[in-house]
RNA sequence: GCACCUCUAGCUCAAUUGGCAGAGCAGUUGACUCUUAAUCAAUCGGUUCCCGGUUCGAGUCCGGGGGGGUGUACCA
């Protein structure tokens, strides 16, 4: 609604690499069509709040956001706004919902601020509920945003000129919309269309209550029952006095110009809102690039309003892999506090940032998850080399900082995977998490926790709830009796020579640490072939065999597997008292 | 049916507006005294789906064909 003074790229506005990628270049846009509209940016998403707010939802808020804090890091007045449809009428009853059964199913109808919200939420109605739940996470991620609640502004009666005006307007908007009802019969004799057509005659005018009616763009909220199940009878475009009917039995006459409960049809709606946000940007899914979606509509209807559809790339689906069956219980796809439970904000923002809005993407939650952060942390090193392109850098700054600060960071970063093997081994124990890590670098010894922070704390999440089972190590409760008693000679003679020591070995527990450990897993072959347990030994495959299978006998009587961590790291982990429990033969 | 996206190394993907086709993982080889689910290096690997066109030059642009994917049919 503000028109701002013409707004300037500042003079040195971006760096090479800022303007690399494709978010730069979508700003480059965004910049020429607000001057072309006599506007300020405006970047617009729009959120219905029927249920949690995913991640490809996600994709609807990172895109605008994305484009707009780029225009702010140019200087540019800039506004990212977030509709909220919460006027929208609660349609289903999804399926996943802690507490939520179908005795919801009464409140089909009602606006999704009328629905009261899942037990135990803190919010007064449905459409609370799930925005605090998706604000919370957009705060975290870093998106600034103006948020408007439909259902207030419907409320406060700040649509009413444009509800009457589209109202007097119906017979265009109707026209408009006709071309997409029925799709433009070709004259052949296609027989899918003609089942479509044939269906489409008689059945439809029953179930819409709009046979032989007018059509109109308003659908009232009945005042008696909350519910849109209702039918306008009339309306008269100089007084404005409109009667509708409720499915309930309820009829009434009221003067629109007055009446606050209701709203303009989806598809017209929305190009309203343009106009009325004088939206200059606003990305919508792959599912509206079919002739007579909303958005495609929206091309003809906007003009009605005075205004001009918005750039509106689309941007494909996001996708997610490895989500553990507990999560996914609540409600098939993932949020993004899920994510962020197990991902850091930058490398979130990361994964929205560095590919085009039309390719489509996973987010893993899986044993990806690592990859994910091997390839980030691959970027931060050719980010400090100086190796990355531009392109990347461009991304990796999106992700770590926006227009207003940087995101927490973690100072340390220890890859993700071995983090997570420590995590396991350990159980999360993290007292002995810096036991083991201490040994990782020598030159540069980790003697404190807190600089592997958030990233830890993340690990430590996905740990418990993402970690694919057969990748967990899980160390035996008891000894394995029955493999203790079939041991061989040899076998039985390698893991006394393990724990008690002998033939120049000492007993395990007199050095209890990652070196000590080494020494003392390996040496137990050596000694066994005559060899001093410090003698070093190349290209020996005789020997090399049976400190395999020595390793292989530890992992199962440790943990019952052919495999797993490697073993100084793991007797470490274990403890020395279990150890011997589990390995006395 | 219509619309949109996509096809590049074994896999996942890069390649700024047309300008020498590149990474990661996997593989192979080697180093780290030690063939482990934590390290490092080197190396192998391509008819960019096919046919045609524009161009000095095409993965990129245009036309056609093929494969894969997504959306969608009077509603909100």
């Amino acid at each position: 609604m503000v028109v701002t003074e013409s707004q300037q790229p500042s003079p040195e506005p971006a760096t090479e690499h800022e303007r690399a990628d494709w978010v730069s270049r979508l700003a480059d846009e965004v910049i020429v069509e607000a001057e072309r509209r006599g506007t300020r940016p405006v970047a617009a998403s729009g959120i219905s709040p029927s249920g949690p707010i995913h991640l490809g939802n996600f994709r609807e808020v990172m895109s605008p956001h994305l484009v707009a804090d780029e225009l702010r890091r140019r200087g540019i007045d800039a506004e990212h706004l977030i509709s909220w449809d919460d006027y929208d009428r609660f349609r289903k009853v999804p399926a996943g919902i802690d507490g939520v059964d179908e005795s919801w199913a009464q409140h089909i109808g009602k606006p999704l601020t009328s629905v009261p919200a899942p037990p135990g939420s803190t919010e007064d109605s449905w459409a609370a509920h799930f925005r605090a739940q998706a604000e919370a996470s957009f705060a975290q991620a870093g998106v600034r945003y103006r948020g408007i609640s439909q259902t207030e502004q419907y409320a406060a009666g700040a649509y009413t000129e444009q509800i009457l005006h589209a109202m007097r307007h119906r017979r265009e908007i109707d026209a408009i919309l006709e071309q997409y009802r029925t799709l433009p019969a070709a004259k052949d004799e296609d027989e899918a269309l003609q089942a479509a057509l044939a269906s489409g005659s008689g059945a439809a005018n029953e179930d819409d209550g709009s046979a032989g009616g007018e059509y109109y763009p308003y659908k009232p909220y009945c005042t008696a029952c909350g519910t849109d199940l209702t039918t306008i009878e009339a309306f008269d475009d100089d007084s404005t006095e409109m009667t509708y009917a409720c499915r309930c039995g309820h009829r009434e006459t009221v003067l629109l110009r007055e009446f606050r409960s209701g709203k303009l049809v989806w598809k017209v709606d929305w190009p309203m809102r343009w106009a009325y946000e004088r939206v200059v940007f606003e990305p919508s899914g792959v599912d509206h690039q079919s002739p007579g979606s909303s958005f495609q509509v929206g091309l003809e209807l906007a003009p009605v309003f005075g205004w001009e559809r918005p750039l509106g790339p689309m941007y494909a689906f996001v996708g997610f892999g490895g989500v553990a069956k507990m999560s996914s219980s609540r409600g098939g796809a993932p949020v993004p506090a899920d994510a962020l439970a197990v991902m850091e904000a930058p490398v979130l923002r990361w994964l929205y940032a560095r590919r085009r809005m039309n390719q489509s993407f996973d987010v893993a939650f899986g044993s990806d998850l690592q990859r994910t952060y091997d390839e980030w942390d691959a970027l931060l090193r050719k980010a400090a080399a100086g190796t990355a392109q531009p392109a990347e850098l461009a991304a990796l700054e999106r992700a770590t900082a926006t227009a207003d600060g940087r995101l927490p960071e973690t100072p340390r970063r220890v890859a993700y995977r071995t983090l997570a093997s420590v995590v396991d081994i350990t159980f999360g124990d993290e007292v002995q998490i810096l036991r083991i890590l201490r040994g990782l670098d020598e030159a540069d010894p980790i003697v404190d926790l807190e600089p592997l922070r958030p990233r830890l704390d993340r690990v430590e999440a996905w740990v418990a709830t993402h970690m694919p089972t057969d990748e967990h190590t899980i160390v035996r409760d008891v000894p394995d009796r029955e493999a203790l008693d079939a041991l061989t000679e040899v076998e039985r003679e390698a893991l006394v020579l393990l724990l008690d020591g002998g033939q120049g070995l000492p007993p395990i527990e007199d050095d209890w640490t990652l070196d000590g450990l080494t020494h003392q897993t390996y040496g137990v072959a050596k000694v066994q072939r005559g060899l001093e347990p410090d003698a070093i030994v190349k290209g020996d495959k005789a020997l090399s065999a049976a400190q395999r299978a020595f390793f292989a006998l530890l992992y199962r009587l440790l943990v019952g597997r052919e495999t797993g961590p490697r073993i100084p790291t793991l007797l470490l982990a274990i403890g020395s008292e279990r150890v011997r429990a589990l390995l006395t033969p």
